[in-house]
DNA sequence: TCATTACTTTAGCGTTTGCTTAAATACTAA
DNA sequence: TTAGTATTTAAGCAAACGCTAAAGTAATGA
């Protein structure tokens, strides 16, 4: 498979360009999975539970509502999308049902809040 | 200011919602800005770019167009928002025009896209 | 059993997103 | 100046998003 040349660029790096079109393939799929979480996370109500929940190990829907602000509906269905894309884990007890981050994600999600605090605010914000 | 206790729940720990709400407001401001480029990085597209551009120092926008098979127009918008987010810069030279990873945003960038070729992917694709 | 509490789900609605197409702008070279 | 190339911008539109309101499900307790 070739790129579709709609550059007609006299300069063109070749070279340049093949190189990445072959690095962008091979890494396809796992970009995929990760602009996936990343839009879950890219939503300030969502990074705020990851946050609340990165914290205090597990919430429920009323605990994240109270500290939110917002309507247990809303809540609800944000903690849906975080559970189908696999960020967070429910777990019921009694009529209660409390939120974990999924410990594969860890990873993934404490670097990026641990920079909320310190220099990242001053460097962006 | 106090939580509207939506909830009448009767092992509703205060103080861990408490201190869950004090926490949120200290990150608030970082965290509203971390969503916000998150939220950029949350687009197969754009991470695709920041991929590349993590891995190629600079490219044009026609470079991206054809590495991504897609109109130059659509580039051109996804890369407006990047920079309006202040995630790439661009520089002009002649009449093509190439972007470049904002520096101080490469700490959050590299270790994301790191991740996409190694253990991430198959913990979550 | 009946009411209550915790949560989820559905439907509806306004907003935002991301693309296409077409027109504008900017630079280069003949 | 004129043509051509690179990029941006604007308009339009379908799809996705995020919220509210209301109905549905499940567990508890009187």
């Amino acid at each position: 498979m070739k790129a579709q040349s709609t550059c007609v660029r006299v300069f063109a790096d070749t070279a340049h360009i093949e190189r990445s079109t072959q690095r962008l393939a091979a890494a396809e799929a796992g970009l995929e999975a990760l602009a996936q979480v990343l839009a879950l996370t890219g939503n300030e109500v969502r990074l705020k539970m990851l946050f609340l929940l990165l914290d205090q190990q597990q919430l429920c829907v009323c605990d994240l509502a109270d500290v939110l602000h917002m309507n247990v509906s809303a809540i609800s269905q944000h903690l849906r999308k975080l559970k189908d894309g696999g960020v967070v884990q429910a777990r019921k007890v009694g009529q209660t049902v409390f939120y974990t981050l999924t410990p594969a994600l860890r990873p993934l999600v404490q670097p990026l809040l641990a920079s909320v605090s310190t220099s990242f605010t001053a460097s962006v914000a």
